[in-house]
DNA sequence: ATTCTTCATGCAAGCGATTGCATCATTTTT
DNA sequence: AAAAATGATGCAATCGCTTGCATGAAGAAT
């Protein structure tokens, strides 16, 4: 690729001509300027390699390999020689060749629908903290709720040799056969949050079903009787079991469950309109308290109500799934239930490794659930600022 | 690594023996094993090659290569046959192996302190947008606002080999040679938000002189007069700046700018005891008003605010810069600086990408200055639902 | 007809690291 | 003393892809 010469062009086709290199009209020794490229690229990160440490140590690059490597073929002394001078000329070994050698990339991928959402950055901060610590790198990427993004990234990643995938399904996603085939084709998968039914593999999710009880009975519990839920795409495990959780809690006390006042967001409240409809759509039932089924959902169900319906705003209890750690500030305030989202990140991370390095296949798969945690409103904080 | 073999031990030092391998007590032909690891190693992403292409067309790799890559060397007959056979075998390039050779990696790494930050999170997707249509990866990290931690992460990422780096200083940093040794060895870096001086490379910032005093501006306007600034760590680039906003906007209507009035928080807020102390040093001088300086400090101000003296929060009016969304959920609420994250994030990929394209050394560089938006605060809305 | 261009393709050398096996000097065992 | 085992190291192939150059055929220019 040199640049500083003029390529000859072809009277005939009038295209560039190759393997004729002109300067000004002269044809000349290519060699003085693929020399001059080839430094200028060996000069871009000038870092030592193997080969660069066994020549100057007068030993095989093999020998340095393993004695990096600590391989107990490789004596003592000449360990000890090579990792010192290896520390002196700050070798690093260079992570691409190694994973083209090996097959294996030392990262990987995380798809979450957005980083945005707090109960996301924190299951990516659990997962971070394992990744970093067993020498794995970590690539995210966000599908935005969109099936098609999901995918398009799912693949990308898997092109990028990625040694094992971290997902929470899109709100959109049904058909999760291009995992199927990845996994098939020996992609280790983990899932977290929103998991597939009829998937063997190992998955890590919160204790939906109790925080939901927990939530609907809190409302209860302060005398609300008229419980609508607001939730997430139907398709979604979660949604289901915390449609679970909210029937029966209504059930242990009596409360008899009515469809209609059930809304399901099929973006997960990506759009404002979607919500806003929804609430309309509830608040001629009259409800006096909504639990609502996801992060995302819980706060623009909040902004829905205030821009729309102000007037009621403060008038219906709310409880929802929120990882937010500014819920505090929220007006109206609310009872939130918060995730362990950096545990499942770490759960899910320690599963997924355990799959990538396993040295025969696995069999046995494991569904982790972990606890919720009830962060009650503040009642009179709620009220002495109203 | 054949673990179907058992190696034998030796018995003098007790260790394993190494080029002896046994199956029970008879030395067996290795090739038996080794063919079928080799065959494991094989078929996990068994995908095909340019050497399996070119085999299946009676080609050689060179020619499939340059057909792929679309060369003009290449006739147009023999592209489209590759072309469709690759096609067909869902041929995908090694990006490893691509990496290896072209000695790049089409991924840029990007450092920020949090991506739980509303900020951070769309200056993120707006790098995304740009560079993944540009054909580039991101590569993610966190700095947690530490120094420490940020310096550890940009090593990793460059030992990844990535192209270029796009970062946002922790609010810790200081000591930035570690990046000058980087760019002096060839890594492109572009600042974006937190940008350090005396380092000659393309910046991208908000404007955030402008941002400050319209923020203050809108404040005094309100009647106020005694404005507190809340802001970030000294040596940050946009705190200097925002604290020049400030300070001008006072000038213009004639109020006296005075030192006690501002407040530092060397973590940025990261730690709620930092803030509270903060709040607490302020309070005694009655201000009617704080500005404050950054979104993780907004929102943790208002907390620390109302934790620890509520029977005040909702006497101060409150400016800040702030990405949150929720803004409008908040209590007290609140006018807001917001910054134009998504489009930072675009402008600073599109110069670093064109650095990392860039035929010959670049020596002009800008800094870019996008404008900042002020959403007021619903003032009725404040106050009917407090 | 001879020489020069133009086109199309293949050969082979890497990129940097890993690793099976050969080699050889040195024990240890029989 | 001969045979076997051990220990330390090097050779060379390989991972999948890119690319400078050689090659050889066909056409154009002289």
């Amino acid at each position: 690729m040199p640049t500083d010469l003029t390529k000859k062009v072809c009277k005939r086709s009038q295209k560039r001509c190759f393997n004729v290199y002109l300067l000004g009209r002269f044809r000349i020794p290519k060699e003085i300027f693929f020399v001059t490229w080839e430094q200028v690229l060996k000069m871009r990160f000038e870092t030592s390699t193997i080969k660069d440490i066994a020549k100057a140590l007068g030993l095989s690059t093999s020998t340095v390999s393993r004695a990096l490597r600590d391989r107990y073929e490789i004596s003592e002394e000449t360990k000890k020689i090579v990792l010192a001078y290896a520390e002196k000329v700050n070798y690093r070994a260079n992570p691409i060749a190694r994973s083209l050698k090996e097959r294996r990339s030392y990262s990987i991928g995380i798809i979450v629908s957005e980083i945005a959402n707090n109960f996301f950055s924190q299951v990516i901060n659990g997962i971070e903290s394992i990744a970093y610590n067993k020498d794995y790198h970590v690539i995210i990427s966000q599908s935005h709720e969109s099936y098609k993004q999901e995918k398009l990234n799912v693949e990308h990643l898997a092109s990028r040799s990625i040694d094992g995938l971290l997902i929470a399904l899109s709100s959109e996603t049904q058909d999760i056969d291009y995992l199927r085939d990845l996994y098939a084709k020996g992609l280790p998968i983990v899932f977290f949050d929103r998991v597939p039914e009829n998937f063997e593999t190992h998955k890590v999710i919160a204790n939906n079903f109790k925080g939901s009880f927990d939530a609907t009975e809190h409302l209860i519990l302060s005398g609300k009787r008229v419980i609508a839920h607001l939730t997430n795409s139907e398709t979604l495990s979660n949604t289901k079991e915390r449609l679970e959780g909210y029937k029966a809690a209504l059930t242990k006390y009596h409360i008899e469950f009515k469809p209609e006042l059930v809304k399901y967001c099929q973006h997960g409240g990506m759009h404002s309109a979607e919500l806003e409809q929804a609430v309309k759509e509830l608040l001629p039932l009259k409800p006096d308290g909504i639990f609502i089924s996801s992060d995302r959902l819980t706060t623009g169900c909040i902004l829905a109500l205030k821009n729309t319906n102000p007037e009621v705003a403060h008038k219906i209890a709310i409880a929802g799934f929120t990882n937010s750690n500014l819920v505090e500030l929220f007006s109206p305030s609310l009872t939130s239930v918060k995730q362990p989202a950096f545990e499942i990140g770490q759960v899910a991370t320690e599963l997924l490794i355990s799959m990538i390095e396993a040295k025969r296949p696995i069999t046995e798969f494991e569904t982790k659930i972990l606890d919720t945690e009830l962060v009650r409103m503040k009642k009179n904080l709620g009220n002495r600022f109203l």
